[in-house]
DNA sequence: CTCGATGCAAACGGTTTGCATAATC
DNA sequence: GATTATGCAAACCGTTTGCATCGAG
């Protein structure tokens, strides 16, 4: 099991892949979608948003907003809905979610076994599969590790 | 693998569970607790709302909001975030979703294989468990068939 | 009788949209 | 130069909240 695989592409490989689909390859573009990748993990837009404005602070929320969708559709990222807010993900490889319900935090997992498990399914069902999301929920170690420190002498 | 499993409470078992809680038994809830069952597959607070009008149209909005957050916390039902709306899910077992890309259609998956699946994650990481979500996106059996039977002729 | 629950309407906040301007190809 | 992309601000819409009233225990 891995716990990190990141495939960033280079600017020309990413400016590529929007031309090829017809778009154009704008510099806004290109910095969202470096801003993408060194946002943390699975920034929302509003992060990307805080992340680009560091190199360039003349962009805004609202194309944000759209290339991020338009990098969905050109499968450059995933998206994940949360309670609040929509998640982007960097990784499209398949991989499973760690989201801490204390933190927030959001690691991956990359598990061998995951792409069997999942023709599994498409081979004993009628559904062809085309996407997947796997999210589990609890605490990493960090926040882990905190509770048994602090919860002892306040349970005293 | 099972398609289905759902295990609906009893009115009483429902009240008792409540009240267990330190939170009061309304009809409201109990309507509501109906609701969430009869509203199809993972409903939104809204289409939970269109149902229990049916019965009770005076029901407001904002109790079904209040009450189906109040169902998560007490263990009687899952929210799961998409794009634009929450879901609830009343089945609390852990299972697959088959969600349909094309006319939005979810449905259960349970396997058996899933559990120890999870426990193996939990094994070999550091991440405690509580809970998880796996949504298989894709094409349904009956939206397949459809593309079959139209897609030739548009692409002649 | 008390305190939690309801219903209403207003507020909230993340996301989308319309449109004039700017920039890619 | 034609047409797409951007930035701004307003609109949208699902969800939450404040508060007076109601009703469960």
């Amino acid at each position: 099991m891995l716990v990190s695989m990141h495939s960033k592409k280079s600017r020309e490989e990413i400016a590529k892949v929007i031309r090829e689909h017809g778009y154009r390859a704008t510099p806004q573009r290109l910095a969202i979608y470096d801003a993408l990748h060194k946002s943390g993990s699975h920034p929302t837009a509003q992060e990307v948003h805080q992340t680009v404005l560091e190199r360039d602070p003349s962009v805004s929320l609202a194309t944000v907003y759209k290339t991020l969708q338009l990098f969905v559709e050109l499968g450059l990222a995933r998206e994940m809905g949360f309670r609040d807010q929509i998640h982007y993900d960097p990784e499209v490889e398949y991989h499973v979610h760690l989201v801490c319900t204390s933190c927030g935090k959001i690691e991956d997992l990359h598990i061998d076994e995951l792409e069997s498990f999942i023709s599994q399914i498409e081979d004993e069902t009628e559904f062809e599969i085309t996407g997947q999301r796997f999210d589990m929920y609890g605490l990493c170690s960090d926040c882990k590790r905190e509770k048994r420190d602090i919860s002892p002498p306040s349970l005293a």
